[in-house]
DNA sequence: CGGGACAACGTTTTT
DNA sequence: CGTTGTCCCG
C-alpha cells in the first residue's frame, strides 16, 4: 500500500532528530504551517508575515523529517526566488536541500515536456518562443491567410498575440476576450477564431511551443495520461506553491492534478496582492483551494514583521479602499517610525531631484544603496530618474522594464542556434534567411522549404541550389552553418563563430552597431555558463537576465547598487527605504485602467504591494502639471488610491524648484 | 528585393 | 509619437 509508505516517512518524527529551533524562531502560525507536513494547507500570508521565512523552514523540515529532497517540489513565481528559498533553507540545515526541485510552474513544465516529449508527437525537441517570436508567427499565419483587406484590417500583431494569450489564460474563448476587453474588433471576430486555429497548427507542425503551450501541455498531459500522472504524482510526494494569488486556472488544474492523489500540497498566497489577473491569474484560486482539497487546513498570517506601524497604517487605508474585503488585517509590533511622506513635484525633473537629494542624505546616515528601492508603474517612469542618477554618480539596477533579449541583434544570434536543435522551427529559419543579402519572404520561403524536405536538420544546406543573385550571401551562410556541429563545439564557441559571422550582417543593417556588438559579446559570456545548447536556450526564453546593458549592469540584485523596479518585478522583495515615483492619477492608475472597475482594483493592489515593500521609510511622489497628450488633459491629481488620505498617515510635503535649488518646504 | 513615402493605430505590467 | 503595415518604384 502506497499510502502508509507516505505515512511512515512523513509521520511526525521524535522531536530531538530535529537540529532546528524551530519553536523558538517561529511565531505559533508560521509553526504550525512548516509542521503541517501531510494533507492539504493553504496559508493565507499577508505581507512581510514571513512567508518566505515559512516556505524555507518546511523545506528544512521536511528533509529533516527524512523525505528525499527529490520528492519536494517547490513552484514559485520566478526562479530566483526558488533558488533564494533553496539555498537560505541549504543554510539552515545542510546541502540535501539544494537538491529539491523547484523553479517556476514554466520551468517546471519545460522539463518535465522534454522528458515526455515524444508523447506529444515532438521527437526531435521542441523550442520556446517568447513574446516576439510569438507575435511574429501569429503576423506570419495572419498574413498567409490572404485576408480581404476591404473587411477591415486586423489588430496588429502585438494586440493579436495578447487576444489570443488571454484567450488561453483565461481558458475562454477568442471571440470572449474580444467582445469584453476589444469591442471595437468584434467584426472581425470569426477571422480572429480561424487565425487562432491557424497558429496552433503552424506551431505543432515546426515544433514551436509557446509560453502558454508549456502550461496547457503539461495540464493535458497530466489529466489525459493516467500514467503519466502516477509516475509524476508519486515522484513529486510534497508540492509547494508560493504566490497563489497569481497563478491561472491552468496552473490551478496542474496542482490538482498533480497532488490530488497524496494531496500533500501546501499553497501561499495573498489574495490582496494578486497583480497578474490581466494575464489571466485568478485570486479566486485562493477560496477555491478548499473545495478542491476538502479537508485543507487553513493558516493565516496574520503578524507583519517588515514595517513600522505608520507605514502598514497607510497600507491598511489604500487596501481599505478596495470595494472587495480582503482576507486578513496586518498588524506590527515593531515600535517607533515615521510617517510616510507625500511628495509634490512642479515637474518631473524636480522629482528626480527630490529622490537623488534624499538618497544621498540616506546614505551619509548610513544606508547602504542596496537598502534602498525606487518603485514605478511602468518602465519608462524611470528614464529622467537615470539620468540625474548618472549625473550624481549613484550606482543603480534597473529589474523589469526593458527586454534585453528581444532588441533584433539578440534574437538573431539566437536564432541562429535554435535551428541547430531544432530545423523544423520555420520562424528561426525564415529569420536567419532574411538576413541575407537580396534574399526576401519568397527566397526565404524557398529555401527553407528545400531544407524541410530533405529531413535532414542543418546538413540540408548543402544540397540547397542559391538562385545567383544570392549565392554568395548563401555560400558564406552554409559554410558557418555546416561547421557548427552542437556535439563537438562548446556553446561558446558555437555562438562566437555565429557572431563573426553576422558581424558585417550587423553593420550592414545597423547604425549604432557598435553598441549592439556589446550586447552580442554579453551574450557571449552568458553562454560561457552553459554545456548545452538547449539548456541555454531554454534558460534565454524562461529566464532571460534582466539587467540592461549600458553602464549599470555589473551588480547583482542583492549586492551594492540602488535598485529601480517596476512593481510586478519587486514582487516579494523589501527596502528599508522605498520610494514611489509616478503616483500621478492618469499614470498610476494608468487612463487605460480607469475604466473597467477591475482594472482599477488591480492597479489599487499594486499600489498596496508597493508600499508593502518600505521597512522603515516611504516616500511617494509624483510630478504635478503633467500634459498627457492622447487625451489632452492636464495630470496633476495624486493617485486616487492615496489622495485625501489624512495627513496624519500620510504626510504632504510640496518641493518646489527654482534655478538650481531644490527648496523642501511644507 | 530593398528603400522610401505614407497612413493608421493604440499606448502597461511578464512567464 | 513611435511603431507597423502597405504601396510603389528603381
Amino acid at each position: 500500500m502506497k499510502h502508509s509508505v507516505i505515512d511512515q516517512t512523513a509521520s511526525p518524527p521524535e522531536q530531538d532528530i530535529f537540529t532546528i529551533p524551530y519553536e523558538q524562531v517561529l511565531n505559533p502560525s508560521q509553526l504550525e504551517a512548516v509542521t503541517t507536513l501531510d494533507g492539504p494547507v493553504l496559508v493565507i500570508a499577508g505581507a512581510g508575515s514571513g512567508k518566505t521565512r515559512t516556505l524555507t523552514y518546511r523545506v528544512a523540515r521536511l528533509v529533516e523529517s527524512g523525505i528525499p529532497p527529490g520528492a519536494i517540489l517547490l513552484l514559485t513565481f520566478t526562479r530566483k526566488a526558488a533558488q533564494e528559498m533553496l539555498r537560505r533553507a541549504t543554510e539552515l540545515l545542510d546541502y540535501r536541500c539544494e537538491k529539491v526541485a523547484g523553479g517556476t510552474f514554466h520551468s517546471f513544465a519545460n522539463v518535465t515536456l522534454r522528458r515526455f516529449s515524444a508523447v506529444m508527437g515532438f521527437d526531435r525537441g521542441f523550442t520556446i518562443m517568447d513574446r516576439a517570436d510569438m507575435e511574429d508567427a501569429i503576423a506570419f499565419v495572419a498574413r498567409g491567410m490572404h485576408l480581404d483587406k476591404g473587411a477591415g484590417r486586423l489588430p496588429r500583431k502585438r494586440t493579436l498575440a495578447t487576444i489570443l494569450s488571454k484567450a488561453v489564460n483565461k481558458g475562454v474563448g477568442v471571440e470572449e476576450v474580444v467582445s469584453v476587453d476589444y469591442p471595437n474588433f468584434m467584426f472581425a471576430a470569426q477571422t480572429l477564431v480561424r487565425l487562432q486555429r491557424i497558429y496552433q497548427a503552424y506551431k505543432k507542425e515546426h515544433a514551436l511551443v509557446d509560453y502558454d503551450d508549456l502550461l496547457v501541455i503539461l495540464r493535458d498531459l497530466l489529466r489525459d495520461h493516467e500514467g503519466i500522472r502516477q509516475r509524476l504524482s508519486e515522484h513529486y510526494r510534497y508540492v509547494m506553491v508560493d504566490e497563489y494569488q497569481d497563478t491561472n486556472k491552468i496552473q490551478a488544474d496542474i496542482v490538482r492534478l498533480l497532488a490530488g492523489r497524496h494531496r500533500n500540497v501546501m499553497v501561499v498566497g495573498d489574495d490582496s496582492q494578486c497583480i497578474y489577473a490581466f494575464r489571466g491569474a485568478r485570486f479566486a484560486n485562493i477560496m477555491a483551494f478548499p473545495q478542491i482539497f476538502p479537508g485543507t487546513k487553513v493558516i493565516k498570517l496574520e503578524e507583519n514583521y517588515r514595517s513600522t506601524q505608520p507605514i502598514l497604517d497607510l497600507t491598511n487605508a489604500i487596501i481599505g479602499r478596495a470595494s472587495r474585503r480582503y482576507t486578513k488585517v496586518l498588524f506590527t509590533r515593531k515600535p517607533g517610525g515615521t510617517p510616510p511622506v507625500l511628495a509634490v513635484a512642479e515637474d518631473e525633473r524636480t522629482q528626480s531631484r527630490f529622490v537623488v537629494r534624499r538618497i544621498q542624505e540616506l546614505q551619509t546616515a548610513g544606508v547602504p544603496l542596496g537598502d534602498i528601492a525606487v518603485l514605478f508603474r511602468s518602465g519608462f517612469h524611470s528614464f529622467d530618474l537615470e539620468i540625474e542618477l548618472n549625473r550624481a554618480n549613484i550606482a543603480f539596477v534597473k529589474v523589469g522594464g526593458f527586454k534585453f533579449m528581444e532588441t533584433a541583434h539578440i534574437k538573431d544570434l539566437l536564432a541562429h542556434m535554435k535551428v541547430l536543435i531544432n530545423p523544423e522551427d520555420a520562424l528561426s529559419w525564415h529569420r536567419i534567411l532574411l538576413l541575407l543579402e537580396s534574399v526576401g519572404p519568397k527566397a526565404a520561403d524557398e529555401i527553407f522549404r528545400q531544407i524541410v524536405n530533405t529531413g535532414n536538420g542543418v546538413a540540408a544546406l548543402a544540397t540547397v541550389e542559391p538562385k545567383p543573385r544570392y549565392r554568395k550571401a548563401f555560400e558564406r551562410f552554409k559554410a558557418t552553418m555546416l561547421d557548427l556541429d552542437p556535439d563537438r563545439l562548446s556553446v561558446a564557441e558555437t555562438g562566437a563563430r555565429i557572431v563573426h559571422y553576422y558581424q558585417p550582417i550587423l553593420e550592414r543593417r545597423f547604425d549604432n552597431h557598435p553598441k549592439r556588438s556589446r550586447d552580442l559579446e554579453h551574450v557571449l559570456s552568458i553562454m560561457a555558463g552553459y554545456d548545452t545548447l538547449d539548456r541555454f536556450l531554454a534558460d534565454m526564453a524562461l529566464e532571460p537576465p534582466t539587467a540592461s546593458v549600458d553602464g549599470n549592469l555589473a551588480v547583482g540584485k542583492d549586492h551594492a547598487g540602488l535598485v529601480l523596479s517596476t512593481i510586478h518585478s519587486a514582487k516579494g522583495l523589501e527596502w528599508h527605504t522605498v520610494f514611489i515615483i509616478w503616483a500621478l492619477d492618469g499614470r498610476f492608475p494608468s487612463i487605460y485602467a480607469t475604466r473597467s472597475e477591475q482594472d482599477l482594483e488591480e492597479e489599487l493592489r499594486l499600489m498596496y504591494v508597493a508600499a508593502t515593500r518600505a521597512q522603515e521609510n516611504l516616500y511617494i511622489s509624483y510630478p504635478a502639471n503633467i500634459y498627457d497628450r492622447t487625451t489632452a488633459t492636464l495630470l496633476y491629481r495624486p493617485s486616487r488610491f492615496i489622495d485625501g488620505i489624512g495627513e496624519h498617515i500620510l504626510e504632504p510635503c510640496v518641493l518646489t524648484h527654482d534655478g538650481d535649488g531644490l527648496d523642501m518646504g511644507w
